[in-house]
DNA sequence: TATGAATGAGGTTTCATTCAT
DNA sequence: TATGAATGAAACCTCATTCAT
């Protein structure tokens, strides 16, 4: 470790921690501009705000979707990693399930963006909606085991929630922020237990 | 369900009638476009799926976007006309909410501006807006009246609640269509007179 | 004359009647219209102020550029005819000249068009421009005869100088109204008979 | 005469040299295209003869109209440069004037933009107009001192002369190149202190 | 014959992406 | 490696002209 340091490694590091800086500059610079303009803004308007030149931008990010994609990823993660600690911290299972949702859509609150890819994709990308699904499972079990949640109530069901109150979330954000909580709780009171009767069958499409 | 209703009035003399019905087709090729792609769609497609050459489609929307504003607005109206007229025809108040959910959201199956224009302007126009208030009132008054609904839900709530399912709808209008009946019935049984714990204030943002 | 009257003559007289009012009209209108925007505007506004159809415009006048052409004649004759008048009535054949000079630029202030055709062809149309010539040599002539011409002045000098002073009556038409006639008044000064020095020699690029 | 002087100042590091150099390949191009066909060209025809695409075109010139007075502006100003230089350089007052003008207009020879621009704006731009009454002030007033010039006359009629015998300059660009120089003479004749007569007041509109 | 809606080529402008320096 | 100017396909929109009624 003490030899080899005459060649290039000095300034290589240099130039490493150049291009991760800038890495993380152009994605905290892009989540602003996505969450703010949606994902149709100019990508220049990313790069001026980054502080980097398009060269740059492109070498890190091959492709504006490219880009927006890693951006939706590594926010939405954050913003499971913090709903989900959120949920571990929570003695009560009841609570930890309602922590979390609070957690995760406190996040989302005024990102244009997310609600955008929720609605073509489903949500950021499959591995991010994997970890959801595990995550929102963790939770779930808990509150099955301690009996507390509806029964027939899937996973799947939470997630599709959660981008559904997304979309609430982005509605009031600006005109009436904290209004969704209203739809959360009594989404939330739907869900427990009190509620005994069977949800419809997933798949199928009637009454 | 058919779109431009009020198109026709009156096939007047001349070349009134083509025009007539050139506006209809392209609001209605507007509609599917829309709702395939999104509002950034090249206007192109649209005329070339009316049928109509560029300069007819400027001549009756001098803008895209007020193009864009006008097909949501019909769109909306007609789901909104639909729902209600089902909820009307129902004689059980709460069935008669159920009801209105269900139309409405059904028809929004798989347009995806709609939720775009949701999430940049809380709406299709400030006049949908009201009328949806006002129809989503009748509805809700009567369950009201009938002693069915949760107290202190109002008619924001309802309508946020209607945004925030179109969301749901969308996601899984591809992959699980119908599985957002199971949101609704979730979020129906939260409004439920059988929750008598008081929602949060609207404009408080804390728990 | 009291025979015939019930075969078609006096509908037929009517629909003629109808037809040289609409020439008129649009002449009147795109007059106006191309004096004020110049010979680029729509041509839709020459129709709509003259009150017909687009139809019925290129019924009369089958391209935008005759219409043009048509207007531009029929104004510069018009003008033309009023300039000879004046000249014709005035005795002094330097007043004369004058009083020809100042009558056509009064009636071109702020036209666009007129400008602009100069600019392009010369003068709004080969005949126009003969006639043009032609009037302006009768008045230049007298001004030869009575000895108060600069010798070697042509007519084609004169029409120049019209073209080039319309110019100027444009430029100043909104801001100094009237200043032209001080450019007038020198140009004029230079034309007498009191400046003998020969003139360059036409066709001749040199000094 | 060369345009584009005031161009690259200090070729920079990087592309810098090549967007100085684009710049002045534009203005020089757009300067050609727009003397030949005036102001209502394609721009894509600018693009093509500088040999640029248009979106370099669009970031040195965010509009059409943008590059119009730019490239007027800078033509005008080489000019009116031109026309300085050579009144400076002679000696003779009413030869200064003289050359003056025919410098001045021997350069706008077939530039049909620049006629447009006199009919429409009164000039270029403010500046240039402001640079041009400044320069042409100076050799004013050095006929005056002289006693050469006619009294009475501004320097707004000389600038009004000038933008005058512009229109005959290109009307007969074509034709019958420098006949426009019998009007100069005509006019400086008129100029001369030999004319002792008032001129009619500015702002009298009467005869 | 008069009408004005329809047409579509062509004009201006934007923006994701590349590349010389 | 970083820069940001260059690129040009494609977007939006206009307008001279045609044509069914």
């Amino acid at each position: 470790m003490t030899l080899a340091d005459h060649a290039a490694p000095a300034p290589r590091r240099g130039r490493w921690a150049d291009a991760e800086r800038n890495r993380a500059a152009i994605i905290e610079a892009a989540g602003q501009v996505f969450a703010e303009c949606g994902g149709s803004v100019d990508v220049r308007e990313i790069a001026r705000r980054s502080g980097v030149g398009m060269g740059t931008l492109y070498r890190h990010f091959p492709t504006k979707d490219e880009l927006l994609t890693t951006v939706l990823e590594q926010q939405f993660n954050a913003w499971l990693t913090d709903a989900h600690q959120q949920a571990v911290a929570t003695e009560d299972p009841w609570q930890a399930l309602t922590g979390f949702f609070e957690q995760l859509l406190d996040n989302q609150a005024d990102n244009r963006a997310v609600v955008e890819s929720y609605a073509t994709t489903g949500g950021p990308s499959e591995y991010c909606v994997q970890r959801c699904y595990s995550l929102i499972d963790q939770v779930r079990t808990r509150c099955v085991d301690a009996g507390v949640l509806r029964p027939g109530v899937t996973t799947e069901d939470l997630f599709l929630l959660s981008g559904s109150l997304s979309q609430a979330v982005l509605t009031t954000a600006d005109s009436h922020p904290g209004r969704w909580r209203r739809l959360l709780r009594i989404s939330l009171d739907g869900l427990s237990s009190r509620n005994t009767e069977p949800l419809p069958e997933p798949g199928t499409a009637g009454s």
